[in-house]
DNA sequence: TTGTAAGCGTTATCAC
DNA sequence: GTGATAACGCTTACAA
């Protein structure tokens, strides 16, 4: 591989004045100028990005930091998050560290030598918990970072993130329905351990609130985790009292809502806004629109949610201190300084 | 950040004793080893992967390079594709390197730029097609590669690769429905200009002359994108004479069995084996299972594909060493490039 | 067993 | 405008 000493050489200049007409500088000779540019390209010549690297103490590296390995290789979600990240990167000339821990107790110590050696310029947190100690051990290594998704404590925290509005995701959710006609609204939900679910849940007491109807401790049921348990869950509201069973059930998720589909077929019940009861999913998985019927969901907006984080995180990058200025959009909402709410949109299908 | 210069300061010894002793040397001292680790320690030291890269002319990045970037983002299968080879890069302490060009003029110039700058040091060749410029263009740059996937003649050109074998995936489809008692079998495809789709076809035929079938021409079309071309295809198929009709329809991929399934129920047709007729898929996609009913399908080994193209793509890099002359010299066997074949799986549900 | 010194290929800081 | 030369932080002959 040819170098800029080869250059140099071949052109009779010194490696210096080769340096400054490849970068561009103002201070070159015109002549000098195409004569390097030239010799490079007659060489095929390109520049070394380690020894670049090296000099200006910058791995044009990111990594994708999600809080276990298992998250990233079970949720399909996540799959596709970590393939348009690094398509995102790559746009701004990053490579893609995927950063997991084989065991949580070696979480801290991988972090650190991420951080110490300088392999990545900044972090993309994943998977984040409603207490998430990832956060200040980022902050204590001064390694720049940008969350995807929030702690509970994110307004007295002054991290950087991006996270969807799934509040406000499951509220369009329930105006829809209301604006069919429902009034006895369901709420079926995974664990309560998750930032999201808490967050998608406050949506749906958020929208009772303001329709002025109480939360009925009947019609939310939590920690719904294997089809089994959906099950009998939605066995439990069939079997209520007629003027008490819900028309529609709003859950947190697609993979939810699958079997919320299932269990309602196997009751020979009909579903959509025809039906006897509507049905609503969130995240807009790959099987959503394959549903019978096609469920109606909220779809994250993964790529959005890519570049907003990539946008946020390279400014800090390169100016490790200031608050980068930060340019919201049609979605895209500003909720303190470099703390981002994307706005989820509501996919209406046959389910609702 | 701390260097070895502060810990050969710190424990008074030189930078390279430290180096060694870091490394793992065997000519150390004991005690100096000891006391280089524990300074290491105390001072927080990391090493730097910049300028460690630097001095061994290795990057620790890999590149994934699909043939555009509107494959990926528009292939579930390509973007869970990437998040499982992030994911196993880094088991291989390997960062991921997406490398798509905008446009297909600039493909050679970014290829011909991310080998030059020593930015990768190998390549995962994605989205091969039956003929691709790309194979010879990475031999010319005299890159590590690995394809996943393989051009026509993959046979002559002697390059690595790693495949999963449609055509004995389609054969097990087949097998499965012989066995089932179905003897006409139709078969609808997309478009023959990718290997997947020629090397599936090819699976059909070969288990047609095996059960000393001929390929009947009206049970066998190609080309197939749109749902409608599928629906239209599907009637055909229907129209046909009651003893030419098809009892079984296997399709290239998991999309066209989904329309096949539209359009079947919209004809009132059951589907499954105790239906009037059989489908089948491949691809196994994340919906599959959430048809109805459940697709009968091939699940590709993606996780496999990616662990078996990273342990072909390493001993490659590896065995490419720094001073190549050297090692020549020492008369170092050129093995043959390997090429594997990955046998897909045969997922039984609901469709067949 | 340890130290000296020469790179690796850039960019940056000076002089000239 | 251009050229020496010193970093950047590490590995590795070669000496001692």
């Amino acid at each position: 591989m040819a170098t800029i000493f080869d250059i140099a050489n071949k052109v009779g200049v010194s490696i210096s004045t080769v340096s400054r007409a490849l970068n561009g500088y103002s201070d070159v000779g015109e002549q000098t100028r195409q004569r390097v540019m030239e010799t490079a390209r007659e060489l095929n010549y390109y520049p070394s990005a380690v020894a670049r690297s090296l000099q200006v103490k910058r791995s044009n590296t990111i990594a994708f930091a999600p809080l276990v390995r298992q998250h990233v290789e079970s949720e399909p979600f996540f799959k596709e998050f970590v393939g348009l990240l690094a398509l995102s990167a790559f746009k701004h000339n990053l490579s893609l560290l995927a950063l997991v821990a084989e065991s949580p107790a070696e979480t801290e110590e991988v972090y650190r030598e991420v951080a110490g050696s300088g392999r990545v310029d900044g972090i993309i947190l994943a998977d984040i918990r409603p207490e998430d100690d990832r956060i200040s051990l980022l902050h204590e290594l001064g390694v720049s970072f940008v969350a995807f998704g929030r702690t509970s404590d994110y307004a007295s925290l002054a991290y950087p993130f991006v996270d969807v509005d799934s509040a406000a995701g499951i509220r369009a959710v329930m105006h829809h329905l209301r604006g069919q006609g429902h009034e006895r609204i369901a709420y079926l939900g995974s664990p309560l351990n998750t930032t999201y679910a808490i967050d998608r849940y406050r949506g749906f007491c958020q929208s009772l609130a303001e329709y002025g109807v109480e939360v009925n401790d009947h019609l939310a049921v939590h920690a719904l985790q294997e089809p089994q348990e959906v099950a009998a869950a939605v066995d439990r509201l069939l079997r209520l009292p007629g003027r008490e069973q819900p028309t529609a059930i709003v859950t947190d998720g697609d993979r939810l809502a699958a079997a919320v589909l299932t269990t309602l077929e196997e009751h020979g019940i009909a579903v959509g806004p025809g039906g006897q009861v509507a049905v609503t999913g969130f995240d807009d998985l790959a099987f959503a629109a394959y549903l019978r019927p096609p469920l109606t969901t909220v779809r994250q907006p993964i790529a959005t949610a890519c570049e907003t984080l990539l946008s946020l995180l390279i400014p800090k990058i390169n100016s490790k201190q200031a608050h980068p200025e930060f340019a919201a959009g049609e979605g895209i909402v500003q909720v303190g300084p470099e703390q981002v709410l994307l706005e989820p949109e509501l996919v209406i299908r046959g389910s609702a």
